[in-house]
DNA sequence: CGATCGTTTGATCCGCATCAAGATAGGTGG
DNA sequence: CCACCTATCTTGATGCGGATCAAACGATCG
């Protein structure tokens, strides 16, 4: 499949790509699409493309030997999905991923990708800025694991998806199953599910799939007001920020 | 404190550095000292330098509102400080960092770092795959919190140790208090004491603050072989290397 | 309409945190 | 050299959060 100019620069990562940057990256690269379910690659395969999302979403986790599935990440159109990978020094995957609907996305050669970093250099800064945030947060997010309980680890996710997706905190619906977002904050989709019974008093109401927030902030005993780590994240002052802007333009 | 090029050589990130480029950076940067217990910088204090350590070790870490250190790293000679945030866009520092023991840093501004980053196109390569390298052990760890018992994190941390300082297997001193070892593994200290009890069944004993270990593969039934987890960050494969080479050359 | 997948609810159990005391060791000053 | 102090480590008792096992319930689909 060719590739418009247009597809290529409505992904972040190459949003003020040259013209001939441009034309150079679609001579080398390609679009696949990838059925829900479908596995893009599987731990142990050998690296071969760089991906970007353009369209769908792509759960990548590893299994233990339990047969047990951990969810390191979701990744929604605009993210790359083994930036790592590419710049480090590892030859196979060590994660699966997997389609949890379906998408397409963009490959480009891994040899590729290595030779001509240098010659695209506002790239290099990109990738180098993705790497250092998602350090940053996945740090916060090992440090949540220990610091936080189930229910704050929820609230603070659904929080977190209302910010991602620009969805109503008034009301949205959850873009993916319970058991995939339980497994993604590394709890039992029991835990999950008794979880939600308690965030109710806390303004948080979710039935079905059908999530909406009330605003607590002054009545907020729960919450994470108590947790500096939650705050570090940054996701609850944009989420706050996102209320104040409804509320300012009536509702 | 003027700084020799041999210096600047030994630190991984700028061994290959040019002699003009090293002697721009020595001219930009300065070494200083931080003595044990001595903090080179808070959480919440703006973010000036960009630091790599000389010698000595320190110790990365948050403060929860209960007062409790969460210990995010214990970084030793040769390792850079605050690549995420020279790199990202924060612009105050997310966490505490405090000398472990007797230090020396080498210490550049954060503004000639963003500046210079292009003109020395080969450090940016090396800080793009210091960050990946990072990224993925700080994933992996997140995942072996979820699924490794504390025995298990311990007996893999002293791997650990035994492989970063190329330390004798047989038998070492812990480089750390026990303390701060079990603040680092997320666990209690408590919890890391009676762990060691459990660990000498298993071919690792620790009285006071020495180690040893007894090769256990044939007789394996503990250990992380269940654990692909444990297998991915590599330390394994590295400590058994070691154990073999010791047992080529006479006990 | 059965079959499969996702979700909820209940009962039970285990690992680790927490609280509370001792124990050990280094270091200091008398 | 001993008494004292403080920092670090160990041990014991207890409780809670979440995992685990089991089963029912609801929804979607061929």
């Amino acid at each position: 499949m060719t590739i418009a100019l247009e597809t290529l620069k409505a992904l972040p990562l190459f949003s003020d790509i040259s013209g001939d940057d441009g034309a150079m990256l679609i001579r080398n690269s390609r679009i696949i699409s990838c059925k829900r379910g479908k596995f893009l690659f599987m731990h142990g395969d050998k690296i071969t493309h760089f991906y970007v999302i353009c369209r769908g979403a792509m759960q990548i986790f590893r299994e233990t030997p339990g047969g047990h599935e951990i969810t390191n990440d979701i990744l929604i159109a605009g993210d790359s999905l083994n930036t790592e990978e590419v710049v480090g020094s590892q030859t196979v995957h060590a994660v699966n991923a997997r389609a949890v609907e379906d998408s397409s996305l963009l490959a480009i050669p891994v040899s590729w990708m290595r030779e001509n970093l240098k010659e695209f250099d506002h790239i290099a800064g990109k990738l180098l800025q993705n790497l250092a945030d998602r350090l940053h947060s996945v740090q916060v997010e090992a440090e949540q694991l220990t610091t936080m309980s189930a229910a704050q680890m929820v609230a603070c996710y659904l929080q977190k998806l209302c910010v991602l997706y620009d969805f109503d905190p008034h009301g949205f619906e959850l873009p993916y199953t319970k058991t995939l977002i339980a497994s993604r904050l590394r709890i039992e989709k029991e835990t999950f599910s008794r979880t939600l019974q308690t965030l109710r008093d806390q303004g948080i109401t979710v039935t079905g799939t059908h999530v909406s927030f009330k605003d607590m902030r002054k009545a907020d005993n729960f919450s994470c007001g108590e947790c500096s780590v939650a705050e570090e994240c940054g996701t609850h002052r944009l989420f706050y920020e996102k209320l104040d802007k409804l509320s300012v333009h009536g509702t």
